[in-house]
DNA sequence: GTCTATATGACGATAGAC
DNA sequence: GTCTATCGTCATATAGAC
């Protein structure tokens, strides 16, 4: 659909490259000045152009935010793409496999700190993303959702719980890393960051609370928690 | 220091009541637009007076959020030492003492969201709190320092592993369980949040995998954590 | 078709009258 | 302590040059 076979003539091309140019300086600014210190102003400036000429591109402030939004959310789909094909079927134990999904999203958004909060917080009043621009995320989640039932229907995470409620304390460990690099240590990176360094510990902590239990053993019940 | 013997006039106590008025409707104002669609014009609306008339009690927007992240912070400090207060050197086990804490800050953040926002993301462009507006968080952040080594010292959480690694894993935990519920689903109480009934099974996880190993148990090593 | 020039109304902030 | 008047900047809209 929207891979369109048409060849693009010289003026769409060029164009698009305008519409490139501008996201990237957007994204520059976002991360100097916070992602709600983005002005259309200092965009037009930086190209050396009058604020009006961008509306030619973009109709408001927000469709900007819009076309940042899809952008980020597709790079953070693609970067996961790599780890949900890499090794397929693999003898991986889950908690190898948990390791590297979760260091993948971590490293993407501590490298990628304006299009995290963009993305995973509110900061811009009024901004609410378009559908479309939501949708490389909602696929993201269905493919996390896949990752945790394959490994329970491989007998590595116990199938006694629901992928869900095992996939909502995944992402609130991982949201909490992020949460606290991006807060208390934006300028770490994240080889040195003392909060992403803790992603090992914690996945093992992880992995071996939701481990396949062993047969016969009287397990403190996980039925109790709703 | 702060707690001054000398009884105020009228005149400062009338300042006083007019700053507090003005601090609980920017506070309105942040809940309803977001933390950065604070505007001194719509307080001064509100108010029934004229924007620089508020100039007369916040030198600038900044001080304006200056003022509110410190009252956060002392509302969120008074919020855990109550907890931090309560059953003292009872024999509490650790996933209990835990919940307690868990449960209560979490609690805080989802029913003072925009307080959250402000102090634990950075939300405003060019905002950066004060020394002093930011001494309570530092006051909280040692008090819960010190339940996890008091933990340590009844023997109800490993000891040889350093306090700060499992303050970190247990900030990370926490800052989870809030970001994900503020970003998804600010909407949900703390009772009925998706996410905050996650708490007592994170909590359960963390409890025994920091608990102290029964004597001679071989262990998988915590050594190669750095 | 794409840009410049120009205008509007909101914002944070300041100066000075009362 | 509150006001009016004002400034510079912002997002946004429109008219018209090329």
């Amino acid at each position: 659909m929207s891979a369109a076979p048409t060849p693009l003539d010289r003026r769409q091309r060029r164009r698009l490259e305008t519409v490139e140019e501008v996201l990237d300086i957007a994204l520059d600014i976002m991360g100097e000045q916070g992602v709600a210190g983005l002005s259309v102003g200092e965009v037009a400036r930086r190209m050396g152009i009058r604020p009006p000429s961008l509306y030619v591109y973009f109709p408001s402030k927000n469709a900007l935010y819009d076309a940042l939004f899809a952008r980020g959310a597709r790079s953070l789909l693609t970067a996961m793409q790599q780890v949900f094909a890499s090794s397929p079927r693999a003898a991986q134990s889950a908690e190898a496999r948990l390791l590297d999904l979760g260091q993948a999203f971590a490293r993407w958004s501590v490298e990628h700190q304006a299009y995290s909060q963009l993305l995973f917080w509110r900061p811009v009043p009024g901004f609410v993303p378009s559908k479309e621009a939501y949708a490389p995320a909602v696929e993201l989640f269905a493919h996390a959702t896949q990752q945790i039932v394959d490994l329970q229907q491989r007998g590595l995470l116990r199938d006694d719980v629901p992928a869900d409620d095992i996939q909502r304390d995944w992402t609130i460990l991982i949201a909490g890393v992020v949460s606290q690099q991006l807060s208390n240590a934006p300028e770490e990176s994240f080889a040195d960051g003392r909060f992403s360094q803790a992603i090992p510990g914690l996945v093992r902590m992880f992995a071996s609370h939701y481990a396949t239990p062993r047969r016969s053993t009287r397990r403190t019940s996980h039925v109790n928690k709703h």
